[in-house]
DNA sequence: GGTAACTGGGTTTTT
DNA sequence: CCCAGTTACC
């Protein structure tokens, strides 16, 4: 008898089956809102309780907080070290395991983890000297950030970088030369100073795995591998997974490859796809009941995913048949705006609370209107997706200062902290480094030297962020040292912003975090790897009770649902975006996209199709018919919705003339003329 | 020589 | 709206 019994009880029998597999390697096939997650919790308790040593089981997952999640409910909060299971995100784990042998990858023992933005920061300084500068070769050069997605790319799919670019990015094809030069550098420059990118932390691990002799100690750590959201993984994963598991002996794989919508950071669906090659005897187990939505809405979600010979499914609710989802036509994107604001509050006075609804966009800009609308009705509102709290300037120059203290060599945070001070360019930053790089091991005791090289009137400000900095980088408590790099930014922060208070006040947050890790190394890490979506965030959500309707990237949507989804912008150019409108395997994508913004929604789903769109004007003259405007929404698919148009928006043209007049009759009477 | 302030062109999604 | 290239100022 064991205290999770409870936990197989509450399961139907597809789950359970699941939850109790007893063969080799098990594909869990987990449609949206089937229960997925407490089927992998029960497994990973069920696999303990049949004697497992918790310890051995690992559970991998893209997100930490889907780690934390699923960790705290398949055990006991009380478990002692021993008695847990072991989890956490593919690059978190990797980490661990590179730390605790950093010398075997010629790492010094606290190295530093790179996130994408200084990625970017280090091919930015790389550049030049490759000839990816200006407009070379007579085309326009990538920027710093669109070199480090292709290189991240040829890394995390193993393809060539030739055929990376062809592919995805065909205007610098004609650079792949100077591109493969750049790349060079940029893995010596990285290797020479103990620098680590997401990339890297798995290739290692990868490595290790793969190395006759740490291998089989590395893969023999685990009785047990589950992973969570396997149409996610990279090549690399994949790779990492199937070496963890060569024989598929107690692996289990959780995920549904008509949601995969990863392949712009090297995600394929073919690897889950490709488990039935790798391990003859895969077992597949469907999960198809859905505890989340309509059968309506399943109805259209049917239609729309894309089925792959072996892994069909279709899904059918336990909830319930349901309105079937409305499609509403708009005379264009303000009529739109108006639309959702109208129905958001029709349903909020018929008791469904703002955070009940959620406004889901393809890109982030796709909800600038409506975002005005809103203020000006004000409606309040929160954004997901776009732009991440670390990658605000302020935060930005936050933890280059956190990593100038956890490691005066770092030139690339010291970069970033100099440049924060009035009358500091590049030039400049870049003779003081050189001052105080002359003798590696105490940068901080060469400043006195590396100051002539800035000018009189900006010496005292740097000087005082330097020596409380250096003060920092003297204390032992982590907790004094976030504190002193929070006094050293105050004065910088205060000179270069304009809202400097509310930027200040993020720090805190900021700093309060990093205070109670337990180490600066530690928290730094910690923020690269798993990055806060919002201050607020950080904080740990102080305003619960404030009601708020929710606008969110599909992306940053995956696996979370509210009882009225609105989907905007279903046009061609929109959804599916342009971008990925060329190839075959971007629109299948898109399509995936479609398919897992469907099945967001547990009551209402509200689509909505603009005819006209901000720069080009679509299918003017079927304003009036219900053709198609977005292939997404073909005859199948229109078959099971509602379809209505919105009264459009007419400004008054003959009132506004003569208001014209009366204006110009005004006018002229200030010149005393009439 | 080096920085800041201005202006014009392109804009997906993010562990 | 953010970045890169240009101009104006110290």
């Amino acid at each position: 008898m064991t205290v999770h019994a409870g936990v197989l009880d509450a399961l139907n029998e597809e789950q359970r089956w699941a939850a109790t597999y007893q063969g080799g390697p098990l594909l869990i096939l987990a449609g949206a809102g089937t229960g997925k997650t407490g089927t992998l919790v029960a497994r990973a308790a069920w696999l303990r309780d049949q004697g497992m040593q918790p310890s051995r089981i690992l559970l991998l997952t893209f997100t930490r907080r889907a780690a934390d999640d699923m960790l705290a409910r398949a055990q006991p909060p009380d478990a002692s070290p021993a008695e847990r299971i072991f989890g956490g995100t593919f690059h978190a784990i990797a980490h661990r395991i590179i730390r605790a042998h950093a010398e075997a990858f010629a790492l010094p023992p606290e190295f530093t983890v790179l996130d994408p933005a200084d990625v970017a920061d280090v091919m930015d300084t790389l550049r030049d000297a490759n000839g990816l500068v200006g407009t070379a070769a007579g085309r326009r050069t990538p920027r710093a950030a669109i070199c480090a997605d292709i290189y991240t790319r040829c890394v995390s799919t193993g393809a060539l970088l030739g055929a990376v670019a062809a592919a995805s990015y065909p205007w610098c094809e004609p650079l792949t030369a100077q591109l493969a030069g750049l790349f060079t550098d940029y893995v010596r420059y990285k290797r020479r100073h103990g620098l680590v990118d997401f990339d890297d932390l798995l290739l290692m691990w990868r490595a290790a795995l793969a190395d006759e002799g740490a291998g089989p100690a590395l893969r023999g750590l685990y009785d047990a591998v589950l992973v969570d959201e396997y149409q996610d993984v990279n090549a690399v994963q994949a790779d990492i997974v199937r070496l963890l598991r060569p024989d598929g002996g107690g692996l289990t794989c959780v995920g549904d490859d008509a949601q995969a919508i990863y392949a712009f950071r090297g995600a394929d669906p073919d690897h889950l796809r490709a488990l039935r090659r790798t391990y003859a005897d895969l077992a597949i187990i469907r999960l198809s009941r859905s505890y989340r939505s309509h059968q309506a809405v399943l109805q259209l979600a049917n239609v729309v995913r894309p089925q792959s010979d072996g892994l069909e499914l279709a899904l059918t609710s336990e909830r319930g048949c349901g309105q079937r989802p409305l499609l509403i036509r708009c005379h264009d994107e303000a009529t739109q705006a108006r639309e959702i604001c109208a129905r958001v509050l029709a349903d909020h006075e018929a008791g469904v609370g703002l955070q009940e609804q959620a406004v889901l966009v393809r890109s982030a800009h796709h909800s600038d209107l409506l975002e005005v609308e809103l203020s000006a009705r004000g409606i309040p509102y929160v954004k997901y997706g776009g732009l991440r709290f670390t990658e605000a300037a302020h935060v930005k120059d936050f933890i280059a200062a956190a990593r100038v203290v956890a490691n005066p060599a770092d030139d690339l945070a010291w970069f970033r902290l100099l440049r924060l001070h009035e009358g500091i360019g590049p030039v400049l930053a870049r003779r003081v480094i050189e001052a105080l790089m002359i003798s590696e091991p105490e940068p901080f005791s060469r400043w006195p030297d590396a100051e002539r090289a800035l000018p009189q009137r900006s010496v005292p400000a740097v000087a005082g962020t330097v020596r409380l900095l250096a003060d920092a980088a003297g204390t032992e408590r982590t907790a004094d040292r976030a504190a002193t790099i929070l006094a050293a930014l105050r004065a910088p922060v205060q000179a270069r912003y304009a809202d400097a208070a509310a930027r200040l006040a993020d720090l805190e947050r900021l700093a309060d975090a990093a205070a109670a890790s337990p180490s600066l190394h530690d928290a730094l890490v910690q923020l690269a790897l798993d990055p806060p979506v919002s201050a607020s965030d950080l904080a740990g959500r102080p305003r619960l009770d404030d009601d708020f309707l929710v606008i969110s990237t599909v992306h940053s949507a995956k696996g979370l649902e509210w009882p009225v989804v609105h989907l905007p912008q279903l046009v061609d150019g929109a959804v599916p975006s342009d971008m990925a409108l060329t190839t075959q395997a971007g629109l299948a994508e898109e399509q995936r996209l479609f398919y897992v913004a469907v099945t967001r929604a547990r009551d209402r789903l509200y689509l909505y199709a603009p005819l006209r769109m901000h720069h080009h004007r679509m299918a003017a003259d079927d304003r009036h018919s219900y053709a198609q405007l977005t292939r997404f929404l073909d005859a199948a698919a229109l078959d099971q919705c509602e379809v209505t148009q919105a009264a459009p928006l007419r400004p008054a043209l003959t009132p506004l003339g003569s208001l014209a007049a009366s204006i110009d009759r005004e006018l002229q009477s200030l010149w005393g003329a009439g």
